[in-house]
DNA sequence: GTTCCAAGAATTTTT
DNA sequence: TTCTTGGAAC
């Protein structure tokens, strides 16, 4: 047989994808796999290859599992594994990948096993899915329920109490530690936490809600049944896990409850890399993976890396050896290059901003195009004065990471009429719904709600109930609405059609910029379109939202060309030639917010060496010398002169080229004006810091 | 009970 | 600066 395809492969990638599959050999009595993969070397063409490889050697597809970060990621897996799979078997192979239907993030493949097993542990299939603000808001409504909202002295706010549930359940951690070591300020509410997330948890069993812990956990807790736990790992010859320093102690739970000796079992990660723990993603997972098993998992270390020039490996390998333990491994590379990444000082955000439209241009005019080009920065709005700039510049971007097109209160609004229609136990949709119509605020609807909770047939309750008091007419609309939707008879998704006109006349009343949100309507219907069901619709939306910003400049068709604004996490696994980091100061990488621990400021630092790995021809980071911060309203709007990040000690500044921007005074400075002259003598002084 | 207004608080990263 | 919460008027 032709393997022609494993040729372009390194030694050491090749011994990942060839691992235990021996010809004539039964795969799974082979040892479990650790590839401990460095940034750009290759990792995700290997973990490709390997399951190519496999199917190649005759596994079945339908008996992979494929466990990815994200669904972009498991997308982008299929795809390749195709076109592998397709250079030994041709157009058969196409008929072999997509049976590779197992391929998704936890959660997904979560949401989807729990339906296929509800009726077997209890749970109804029809259950709906909260995100994050539905969770928070069903742990607000419980919160004033409990009384906790009228405390002396304040009790966390929703969004805490959300953090903790959530950090005790994903990290398999008693509520005392959780507090002890993440939350010392509310260590004062133990009990009244513990009493609170009791109700939760009824709540949501009782209203066939699940979020997002509890697609992990039910799993979990299924898994710990032998008899399923058997059953459902026997479903899968192999199980392939990728991001795994990114995974946490309730996900390793899972998988080791599903492949108990590790038969079968490859797990792919770079330590160096883990940037997700306060998702309660713990580095140990993939330190202590190989241990975990007798004989102990293979290792496998590629550390060839293949992305980035030498230099921008120098400076990145130098930023991440002072990290206190990992997998020892220096990426090399052999792609020389004379230029050192850069290290721009410049006054403020604003020249900041400038800065970075002038390089992207500059580039461009030099043939590369704004798509191979990005921009990260550590937290969303630090993107805000760029923003502006190349807005007013014309200057076409997409922004991944913050705000979600799904945070849109509007479009809350629209999903939640779904959400209701779909599952009238859902109180939170309902309570949201019902307080959109005049005259009906928070007791009217909890009265209503309660009705519907204690009818066996909750739309029937909802039908019956006496209109509040004050509601009028737009009550029988929306009892109308719900009813006829709930029938289904106008099908999916023209039901959509119905949707708007009820919900048309409440968005122009409401918000002053109707007509803007209607436009993201339109796009959600759009959306919603492709899906061929609404369930499907809303499951795959909530556990996949989608992060276009209908931003001022309008969304850039997929064709043109576009500049690339990303949050550090939301740019991991991805490269582009040009890189360009904003506020590479103290502050802010490390943030000031998450500089307590030692273990905070290890992932600061990893943070750091991820963005700058992304790069692979050239490679700014950009320090502003005065940084604003919006503090409280109290002190105002200050700023502070911010110092480069102690990430990069003075010892590493052979590893940058330095810069100051704007250049100098006397240069290039047409339109000189006062204001102009006395920015410029700021920035020397700041500059002077540096020599 | 609902709605409006003002004061106060709180700001990361995401499935 | 925006969002939340608490209080007061309707």
């Amino acid at each position: 047989m032709s393997v022609g395809y494993l040729d372009k492969l390194n030694p050491e990638q090749r011994r990942a994808v060839e691992h235990g599959v021996t010809d004539g050999r039964d795969p799974t009595s082979t040892r479990p796999l650790l590839v401990i993969a460095g940034a750009g070397s290759g990792k995700t063409n290997t973990l490709a290859h390997r399951v190519a490889h496999l199917i190649v050697n005759g596994a079945d597809p339908r008996r992979i599992l494929l466990l990815t970060f994200s669904r972009r990621a498991a997308a982008e897996m299929a795809r390749r594994v195709e076109r592998i799979a397709g250079q030994v078997l041709g157009q058969s192979a196409s008929v072999m990948t997509d049976a590779l239907t197992w391929a998704g993030t936890f959660h997904g493949i979560g949401a989807r096993l729990l339906r296929d097993y509800a009726p077997e542990i209890g749970l109804d299939p029809a259950f709906s899915i909260h995100d994050r603000e539905d969770s928070a808001d069903l742990m607000n409504l419980i919160r004033h329920e409990l009384g906790f909202s009228s405390t002396q002295s304040r009790f966390p706010a929703k969004g805490t109490c959300l953090a903790i549930y959530s950090r005790c359940v994903n990290a398999e951690m008693g509520i005392e530690e959780v507090l002890r070591i993440s939350y010392p300020w509310c260590a004062g509410w133990t009990a009244e936490l513990r009493q609170l997330f009791a109700a939760y948890v009824e709540a949501k069993q009782r209203q066939n809600v699940l979020d997002y812990d509890d697609l992990l956990l039910y799993w979990a807790q299924m898994v710990a049944e032998p008899a399923i736990a058997a059953e459902l790992g026997g479903r899968f010859d192999h199980v392939l896990v990728d991001e795994y320093q990114d995974t946490n102690r309730l996900q390793s739970s899972i998988l080791l409850a599903l492949k108990p000796g590790g038969k079968g079992l490859t797990v792919v990660g770079d330590d160096a890399q883990s940037i997700y723990s306060f998702r309660a993603a713990t580095v140990r997972n993939i330190l202590d993976f190989p241990a975990q098993f007798s004989p102990p998992a293979e290792i496998v270390t590629l550390d060839r890396n293949y992305r980035s020039s030498q230099p921008i490996l120098a400076a990145a390998n130098a930023v991440i050896e002072l990290a206190s333990e990992r997998f020892t491994k220096n990426l090399w590379t052999d792609r020389t290059s004379a230029d050192r990444p850069r290290l721009v000082a410049v006054r403020d955000e604003a020249d900041q901003a400038r800065y970075v439209v002038e390089q992207v241009l500059a580039n461009r005019e030099s043939g590369m195009s704004l798509k191979q080009q990005a921009v990260l920065f550590r937290t969303s709005h630090h993107s805000g004065p760029l923003e502006v700039e190349l807005t007013r510049r014309n200057i076409p971007f997409v922004k991944f990471g913050g705000l979600k097109f799904l945070d849109a209160s509007h479009v809350k609004d629209l999903l939640a009429l779904l959400r209701f229609v779909q599952n009238p136990r859902d109180r939170v949709a309902g309570f949201r719904l019902m307080q959109l119509l005049p005259g009906v605020g928070p007791t009217s609807a909890q009265r209503v709600l309660d009705r519907m909770s204690e009818a066996a047939d909750p739309i029937g309750a909802l039908l019956e109930a006496p209109a509040p008091p004050r509601a009028g007419d737009e009550w029988q609309a929306f009892v109308d609405a719900i009813a006829q939707l709930r029938t289904g008879s106008a099908g999916w998704p023209a039901e959509l059609e119905r949707v708007r006109t009820w919900y048309e006349p409440h968005l122009d009343r409401i918000y002053e910029d109707a007509t803007t949100r209607k436009a993201d309507l339109i796009q959600l219907e759009q959306i919603a379109a492709g899906y061929p069901s609404r369930e499907k619709f809303l499951t795959e939306l909530t556990l996949d939202p989608p992060d276009a910003t209908s931003d001022q400049a309008g969304v850039p068709l997929l064709d043109e060309d576009y500049l690339i604004l990303s949050t550090i996490h939301s740019a991991k696994g991805q490269e582009w030639k040009s890189t360009f980091v904003l506020n590479v100061v103290d502050g802010c990488i490390p943030s000031d917010l998450g500089t307590g621990t030692t273990a905070e400021i290890e992932e600061e630092r990893r943070l750091l060496y991820v963005a700058m790995t992304r790069a692979k021809d050239s490679l700014h980071l950009i320090v502003p010398q005065r940084f604003f911060t919006h503090q409280q309203s109290a002190t105002g709007d200050r700023h502070v002169y911010a110092a480069r990040t102690r990430f990069i000690p003075s010892a590493y500044l052979k590893h940058f080229e330095r810069r100051s921007w704007p250049p100098t005074a006397s240069e290039q400075r047409t339109g000189s004006s006062f204001n102009k002259e006395v920015r410029i003598d700021i920035g020397a002084k700041m500059r002077g810091m540096w020599r």
